[in-house]
DNA sequence: CGGACTCTTGAAATTATTCAATCGGGGTGG
DNA sequence: CCACCCCGATTGAATAATTTCAAGAGTCCG
């Protein structure tokens, strides 16, 4: 398969692989909320890294919760200029708003090998529609993914360059814990510098150096597709990180 | 008062005085929900700008639609740093999102004397509660603000500051026009530079001397808190603004 | 081995910020 | 009533941050 190419799903996993407990943004719903949307599920699917899930205005009938990997969020215009808008981490509905909306105004694309749980609208709808708790609950989810969108302004507006990339990675560091994916040494994070660059606004060349200057100011360095921490309290103060945004503490932990 | 204060609800209003006609974004929803919606409202309220309406993590137990004027929504770090993460005008529900989370991430500032119409989260959720189909017109408003929001970030992170600046102000054009408040010859926008600033990710110098650019340029001028077009399409076409994400079409007009 | 992609570094050019000063209008206190 | 003050707008000059252009090294893969 040629490099790059917009492929292709690599296999589809029966749903009952979607684990029962409760990971990451999920922990928001109840265990009997989550029991009632994983029943909603209608398939797995494990796709490529590189692979476009769906394009901006393309008609959509059904959204995905990431089940493990990375997928991005990007806003392109007629130029070719791209910007990711949004990463989604495992426990995240990456594409929920479609429901409501119809279609979305950006592209869907995996980062990273990733499993990804598919979600018919017609079954969301008919949830919704009959608890709205839980349609409460969902839209909340939502909402915070445009709290993290609202935060990710801030950044890109006020912060320098490597607090701006420091913010970027405590914000991934922070929300991969909440599945258990991070630990005190660092987290995995396969992404180019270019995609770093496309998330912070700035050039690849420019990220280079910045994360050059992380790993020389004693912060964290990244290595073979992971983010080793050197001191991760100064990193999370030069990123003058504050997780509130996230809305954490009104998880059902 | 004293210049700058948090003041003041200047007069409280009868809320017959809500339009019985949709404005804005207001059109979303169809003459039925309008009329179901505008029952629900217990107040409304004229506000002095420079006013706070809400701030970051204060618990909400009401929500606001904007009905005449400008507000702002400013995410700010210890250190001061104030970046405007969105502007809401006429028919912009301004923080239905408090009404799911319980609270804010941001500030609600107004920029300019606002009417508003107040919400109480209770009576909202007795709506949403009693007719699903608007609870998802209420939930596809708040994701076209989650649309907004990741405009933004393509704006401050891809977009040159001239660019930047212009399709600022291809937006409000846009959004004001929803409501009448925009013709061919350009629309109030009483923002300082320092707001423009706030909102486009720069100094309020370098905005001073970009607005010079523009005015030079042939595209616009701001004059006494108004825009007023020198050629609208080079505008248009120098913010590179393509407006698909507002969902404008979506609209039932 | 060639090709594609990623990471890295240097140097020059460009963009934006910072610092400093001026100007004008609107409102205030004397 | 008027001098004063604050704020917003404006400009210049020096400094700092970032991009652009160019080149080279390492790696993976067919």
């Amino acid at each position: 398969m040629p490099h790059g190419a917009a492929a292709a799903l690599i296999v589809a996993v029966d749903p009952g692989e979607l684990p029962t407990e409760r990971f990451g943004m999920l922990h928001r719903l109840t265990v009997a909320q989550w029991a009632t949307v994983r029943d909603a599920c209608c398939e797995l699917r494990v796709m490529a890294p590189g692979s476009v899930f769906s394009r901006k205005g393309q008609p959509l009938s059904e959204s995905i919760l990431l089940v493990d990997g990375l997928i991005g969020r990007h806003v392109a215009n007629r130029r070719g200029q791209r910007e990711m808008v949004a990463i989604e981490v495992p426990g995240d509905f990456v594409d929920l708003h479609g429901m409501p909306l119809g279609h979305l105004d950006h592209d869907v694309t995996v980062l990273s090998e990733s499993v990804i749980a598919v979600f018919r609208h017609e079954r969301l709808k008919k949830l919704v529609d009959d608890d709205p708790e839980l349609a409460i609950a969902l839209w909340a989810m939502t909402l915070i993914d445009a709290a993290v969108h609202r935060h990710w302004s801030f950044r890109l507006g006020r912060l320098a360059t490597m607090a701006r990339i420091a913010n970027f990675l405590c914000e991934v560091d922070t929300r991969l814990g909440l599945s258990g994916r991070s630990d005190a040494s660092g987290f995995a994070l396969p992404l180019t510098q270019n995609d770093l660059a496309d998330a912070c606004g700035v050039t690849p060349v420019h990220v280079n150096r910045v994360l050059r200057d992380l790993r020389e100011g004693g912060y964290c360095s990244i290595r073979d597709g992971r983010v080793h921490f050197i001191d991760r309290d100064a990193l999370y103060q030069v990123a003058e990180f504050d997780p509130s945004y996230l809305y954490i503490s009104s998880y059902d932990l």
